[in-house]
DNA sequence: CTGCATCCTTGAGGATACTG
DNA sequence: CAGTATCCTCAAGGATGCAG
């Protein structure tokens, strides 16, 4: 049920939205990798959880702007712990992981 | 990449090491809905990362312990205070997830 | 008890084309 | 530009059986 928010793609958005409000194609061109359905749907869960809200202006062409609501600022804090615990151990993560690899090979 | 670290049934292992060393069936029974084949992978990627230690006593029958490392733990504290989160909002995110769904139903 | 291998189902998610 | 719909792939993950 929360694995919405454990998710990677909603953790990304998250942090997108952190520094304010975008919209929906600086969303796609800030998030590495992610594809437009995957960004709507993601949208979709965030706003469905009350973690942000969706602004449309009915202008030609069509933008749409998403923003973070307290409660998804209130989120964005301990997501933002995770991701920096992850930038500042990747390294090590990397390290134990090519150690551990580097076993069971040498069998022969 | 980090996709291991975001993951369910990571968070959840992580959390139950969280008090202390766990053997294999005592995490299989703690870690609500997992398979056996799910914790064995989960596991594994958490040992592969650095973040528990596996050790096996060569007894009949078998008895392996798992156990956080220094690295384990210090992502343990992100990591509760996700999960600290997600159960103080639960009411809210269910309250919005409610109003959000009510939404689009009166169509016709 | 712990763990690996196999089979099988399900759904996440990408690619693409179309609409307002 | 923003969003929907469709098709398709592939891997996550459950169930089961076997082994040390």
């Amino acid at each position: 049920m929360l694995a919405k928010i454990g998710d990677k793609w909603s953790i990304l958005t998250i942090m997108m939205l952190s520094d304010g409000t975008k919209r929906f194609s600086e969303l796609q061109r800030g998030i590495d990798g992610i594809s437009q359905r995957m960004l709507t749907l993601t949208l979709r869960g965030l706003e469905r959880d009350g973690l942000v809200t969706r602004e449309v202006f009915p202008t030609i062409p069509p933008r749409v702007e998403y923003t973070l609501t307290p409660l998804g600022r209130s989120l964005q804090v301990p997501v933002k712990a995770l991701g920096e615990w992850v930038v500042k151990n990747l390294a090590e993560l990397d390290a134990a992981r090519r150690r551990f690899d580097a076993m069971g090979e040498g069998s022969d």
